[in-house]
DNA sequence: TGTACATTTGCACTTATAAGCAAATGAAAA
DNA sequence: TTTTCATTTGCTTATAAGTGCAAATGTACA
C-alpha cells in the first residue's frame, strides 16, 4: 500500500504536475535542463522533484555524458497508467504555458539531441504562477 | 488549476484513500459512523478527513436526522473520473479488510437505513495498518 | 427542556514538505 | 589535470499536515 500511496502523494504537487506534464507531452526523455527551461523553475527545484518521482518509482533516470535524462516509466500496471490518465485529464489551458515553452526548448535540439544547458542560469521560480 | 492540485493532494493519505475506497464499494451515500466502524479509525480523524475531501469538491454531506453522511460527487469531468478509477486500480489485497468491515457494518442496516452509531467508541487508529 | 448520541471543532504537539542558497559531485573538453 | 558546465546534495528556514484529546454543536427523543 505505501507505494501507492508514494506515488499519488508526488501527484500533490503543482511543480512534479508540471514536470510529469512536458514528459508526457514530450513523449520522449527530456533533460533537466530542457525541464528548467520549460517551466521556469530554479533547476535546483526541479533536481529535487525529479529525485521524488524517481523515488517513487514514476519516472526512470539515465545519463548521457553531461546531460541527465528523465522519462516516464513505462508499465502494464492499470494504477500506473491511471497516474499518467489523471495528468492528461488536466485541461490544456492549465498547462498552455509549458507546453509551449517545451516545444520553444525542443526545437533547439541537433539530431533530437540536447546540445545546450539552462537558457538563463539566473531563472527564478516565481515569474509565473 | 489549484482545484485540480487539492484534489490530487487528498489522494496522498492513505487515510483518506481508504474512506474514499468505502464510497467506491458501497456505491451509496456512507454515515460517519459506518466508516469509522469499517476502517477503525477514530471518529475525529475520520470528521476531519471528510472535511477535507468535501472542501476539495471530491464528496457531498448530506444530513438526516443525528446522521451524516457523504458520498462520492457526481461528475461528468474526465478528471474527476480519474481519480475514481486510480483508487479502484488499487489491488483489492490491499483493502480487503476495510471492505469486510464495511460489508458487515452495511449488513446492519434496516431498510436500507443506517440505524445505529459507532459500534465501539473506543476504538483505536492502531489495530491494523 | 434536558438528556443522549452523532459529529465537528479548537488547540497542542509532532512530523513532513518545499524552497533557497552554497557547496559538492561528475563528466567532458581545453 | 585544470576548467567548465550540468546536476545533485546538505543545511536552514518556513509552512503545511496529521493525530489526539476535550469541549462544542446539532438533532432527536424522553
Amino acid at each position: 500500500m505505501k507505494t501507492y500511496i508514494k506515488k499519488l502523494k508526488c501527484l500533490g504537487d503543482e511543480n512534479r504536475i508540471r514536470i510529469l506534464n512536458t514528459m508526457i507531452k514530450a513523449n520522449d526523455k527530456l533533460c533537466v535542463c530542457e525541464i528548467v527551461d520549460a517551466l521556469n523553475i530554479p533547476f535546483y527545484t526541479i533536481s529535487k522533484h525529479l529525485k521524488e518521482l524517481k523515488n517513487a518509482d514514476i519516472i526512470d533516470e539515465s545519463r548521457e555524458g553531461k546531460f541527465v535524462f528523465y522519462q516516464i516509466k513505462e508499465s502494464e500496471k492499470p494504477f500506473d497508467k491511471n497516474i499518467i490518465e489523471i495528468i492528461k485529464s488536466i485541461p490544456e489551458s492549465y498547462l498552455i504555458n509549458d507546453n509551449i515553452l517545451l516545444q520553444k526548448r525542443l526545437n533547439m535540439r541537433e539530431d533530437g539531441k540536447c546540445v545546450i544547458g539552462i537558457t538563463d542560469k539566473n531563472q527564478c521560480s516565481c515569474k509565473e504562477s
